[in-house]
DNA sequence: TGATTGTTTGGTATCGTTACCAACTGCCTG
DNA sequence: CAGGCAGTTGGTAACGATACCAAACAATCA
């Protein structure tokens, strides 16, 4: 590297990076041959291939991989990811279970917030599209909006759906197994005794919420238990409402007994509810609380907590091992929803 | 769209992205008239600019922004992101900050997880510009092998780096007050008669901590109160390393009356010391504890808390912007180095 | 020595796109 | 009716890299 920043000279120059063209002419050579020596250096002289590498280094020359990506046979090394809400810690570790798949694979991932907006989402993906990713992992933003997803508007461009379905769309999926762990956390709280037990949860629209919905109900029917309509709450985007939500069915003439949360902004709604609750009231009325997602400090719950575990990050993982799959060749398989498992901690423990 | 998957054939075909080419021949036109329409269609007969746009349709095409690139003066609409950990809450939010004002100016963030490797940094930004990145915020994996950082070594592509500083390059920067907001935390602690502070914190290799140290000892200092070393605590990466440390100094012959933690890991670690310690000890000796770091359920800690909170989303913006502002053209000033302020919440809030 | 093989090197064309210029159209003016 | 002009269209070249072919050269063998 020389002294200066940018180029030969700070003044003159407009500052270009350099091509295997200014390589070329500063070793002597003709730019194929610089070209073979980045390649691998395969049937050149040892003598050109040095004092090609050496130019090189000079000029602080890189291969412009926009150019290469342009010749054929030749991939962009990109993976188009959407997010609804990359600042949700949950989906934070989604994309770090995608970004170590990929990057294990030599790819990047190019990353856009749809902010649950399906608009934005459509443009992102055509952004992407235009760049010439090699495939796109999407949570999708809204399920009934989702006509750009569809893999012939992507033109073949191989999708993966995470988090979320999109019924009625033919593609690879992969979800966490929502129905399976509220069905078992309500399970648990039947065999414990519980009759009453209320349920919090997201607006229905959220297909996840609709289907951790369906668990709970499930466990009812398949035990023949009533379930009370009027313990079931959902619309509770954020914990202040599950709060509010929770401390009216806890004066109702038929409280519940047990809670059963949805997603862990409920669930922190109800302990605060259930904890405040508790100082009112003289005795020490503790309501069985189980919420599913683990989250951070679950442990030090004031209120007595079981959580239907899950690992956002293998659920990224594997929607990266399903793209590459695709994208390595398998386009005729057809598509596959995979649900991750869940775990029932009756203890919550530490990060997974 | 036509029904079948992929291009016209689905048999004969491989399936290639059609260009300007196929859509111009579709419309019985040349490829210049073709880009003209997909340029705004100024200057093109209405007739002409519906049968072309009618055939881009058809066909599914999108315009190849590689190759669009590659033409000179056109730039590639990408920013490079390396963080240490996708997966930590904090960076995840920064990333959100970067990527809502990078949309803003329409740009794209391609990220990639350097996992705390200067190596796997190198190899991360060296692909960033091979595929001409704009420019690039780094969060540096370690200050003492940061050559690769160096402004010569990027060949002119603006760089910011985010969150730690790297001492000895010219760099634009973007910090947490660390210095102040540690100071301001101990201050406080003074202030209410605390003479024997525990600090807990990360090592000091990592100037985050080193900073927050520094804010610790510049408090004890301007008031004259000596700091007992015992009670400094530092190479604690994790929250079972803080509860061990402060465990030992709490039967210490000088226990501390109040402890300041340095992040969020130890600030964990050191509730949970506390309420193992004041279960054992029949009376309620609760410590005084200070933490560095917001973190989501703060407000629930069992022991009683104050946090220095700041915003990493807000830091991610800022990063963004000062990045932005070089690649629009403010390539001479000097470089900046931002800290942004932080707050003593003595009751912990929601997020931010 | 001449023919054959293998190695090293460079010229040319191409990937998809668009800036620039040239050519052509129809229309208006002198 | 020639000349000019605005509006429209297409040909060519270039961005940076490299696959393919051909040329030049050295080494080997009959």
């Amino acid at each position: 590297m020389k002294g200066s920043s940018g180029g030969d000279d700070p003044a003159s120059q407009p500052a270009r990076p350099p091509t295997v063209k200014d390589v070329a002419e500063r070793a002597q050579v003709s730019p194929m041959t610089v070209s073979r020596v980045l390649a691998g250096g395969a049937n050149v002289r040892p003598q050109l291939r040095r004092r090609v590498e050496h130019a090189a280094l000079e000029l602080g020359y890189r291969r412009n991989e926009n150019a290469r990506s342009l010749r054929p046979g030749h991939k962009s090394g990109l993976i188009g990811v959407t997010i609804t809400n990359i600042a949700n810690p949950y989906y934070a570790e989604m994309q770090g279970g995608i970004e170590e798949v990929a990057a294990q694979a030599n790819r990047r991932i190019i990353v856009g917030n749809s902010n649950e907006d399906p608009d934005r989402e459509r443009q992102l993906v055509a952004d992407f599209i235009g760049r010439r990713v090699e495939g796109l992992i999407v949570v999708p933003a809204d399920p009934a909006h989702s006509d750009h997803l569809d893999s012939d508007a992507l033109g073949g461009t191989p999708i993966v759906f995470a988090s979320r379905p999109v019924p009625g769309l033919d593609v690879d999926t992969v979800l966490i197994d929502d129905i399976g762990g509220a069905y078992e956390a309500t399970s648990r709280l039947l065999e414990e005794g519980h009759r009453q037990i209320a349920f919090l949860g997201t607006r229905t629209s959220v297909l996840t919420g609709q289907r951790r919905l369906q668990g709970y109900r499930n466990a009812h029917r398949d035990r023949n238990v009533p379930v009370y309509e009027h313990l079931i709450r959902t619309g509770q985007q954020e914990a202040a409402g599950a709060e509010k939500a929770l401390a009216e069915l806890l004066v109702h003439e038929v409280p519940p007994t047990a809670v059963f949360s949805a997603n862990n902004r409920n669930t922190l709604g109800a302990i605060r509810a259930i904890a405040k609750f508790r100082s009112a009231q003289s005795q020490a009325t503790d309501l069985r609380l189980i919420g599913f997602d683990w989250f951070e400090f679950a442990d030090l719950s004031p209120v007595p907590l079981s959580i239907v575990a899950h690992d956002p990050r293998e659920l990224g993982r594997r929607a990266a091992q399903m793209l590459l799959a695709r994208i390595e060749g398998d386009l005729v398989r057809p598509a596959e929803t995979v649900e991750l498992p869940v775990e029932l901690q009756l203890e919550p423990r530490g990060p997974q």
